[in-house]
DNA sequence: TTAACTCGTTGACTTTGGTTAAGAAATGGC
DNA sequence: GCCATTTCTTAACCAAAGTCAACGAGTTAA
């Protein structure tokens, strides 16, 4: 499993492949249930995840109905907002499937930061690349109807087509459960 | 001007004045006429930007429409995701006001970061509230109708309704300006 | 001053997605 | 296996937003 974490730091990083041997060596690697929170909104955020195997969806609540913000699988960073802040969490963090992800806390962060400073300059332009993605969710979300986001979807990660739930993917994509069934029913038509 | 970037930097940042007063000594500040384009989609982007004065746009084209992707005003950082990186833009970036910004380039950035690593530590922390604020749009967009979302807007913004004319105001909030038309409608029979 | 544009508004009609309710299918626990 | 629960699908109806077209106010340019 470790294996996966230097691949997955040699692929999103320039650090050498010493810095990334004594990252890899230090890491701590936690097994979950499916069903697990990791995370309850309230709660402060102390660890963040890299998702070696499984599945992790964070939501939020709102009206009583889940709203699903994210999907993260293999070799994905998930870092909840408030990770390593004094604020509670407005997300839920669940594993949605058995998970194996390596953990990161806010001191040990900070240690690597402070002894590698290269890390600290790796890290900030990874957050730079995930919120390019994010802005780019953004504008996509703006300018697409719900079936062409369900395209896009199946298109860029059809995995996750088969890994969530419907309701959880309809509350992704911004619609109901009805709505989601019958995109897919037009579609499945042609 | 420069005060307003000193009261910036020390209002987001932990730097000592000393090194904040390094910044505001060596930055360059430009003045940009209504209209004029800082970055058009396919460029690459050298630049970015912190508005001490008016108000940049940036959008993108799709099907032949202008798609308001955000409105960037005094005391914002600006930054294209392709800024400093070696792929073109996908955006417009625009003036629709007289503006004066602080420029910064990846050259003088890269610089700053050798010499004062506490800088390089600073933007890494701005870059993730940048990117917690980025989610919680998403989230906030997924959720709420679009009467709400111009709700949202006249009450975090209220200037914005003001200063940009309102085909861009309804793109933004992704809708038709006949749409947004017809809630501003509705609204004002309330 | 007039002609041409742009921008915002309105109306008629269509499409999409939400709501509610019911039933079918799948899943999980015993 | 069987029952309870959850999830998915379908249908009828409604509300919101898109489309198309027309019009008026304001601006710009000849």
């Amino acid at each position: 499993m470790k294996d996966e974490l230097a691949k997955f730091l040699s692929k999103n990083t320039t650090l050498s492949d010493e810095l990334i041997n004594t990252i890899v060596e230090n890491s701590i690697l936690e097994r979950y249930r499916k069903g697990t929170m990791l995370l309850n909104a309230g709660e402060l955020s102390n660890k963040c995840y890299l998702i070696l195997k499984g599945c992790i969806r964070s939501y939020l609540i709102k009206d009583g109905e889940e709203k699903t913000i994210e999907f993260y699988t293999e070799e994905q960073p998930v870092s909840p907002v408030n990770f390593g802040k004094n604020t509670p969490s407005d997300y839920y963090f669940e594993c949605i499937e058995d998970t194996i992800a390596c953990i990161g806390t806010p001191q040990q962060e900070n240690e690597m930061f402070q002894k590698f400073p290269q890390i600290e300059s790796n890290s900030r332009i990874m957050t730079e690349t995930i919120m390019a993605t994010c802005q780019e969710s953004l504008a996509n979300y703006k300018i697409t109807s719900a079936k062409d986001r369900y395209l896009k979807l199946r298109k860029d990660r059809p995995d996750l087509i088969q890994r969530a739930p419907q309701y959880q993917l309809a509350s992704y994509l911004g619609v109901t459960p009805e709505s989601l069934s019958r995109i897919r029913k037009r579609l499945s038509k042609i």
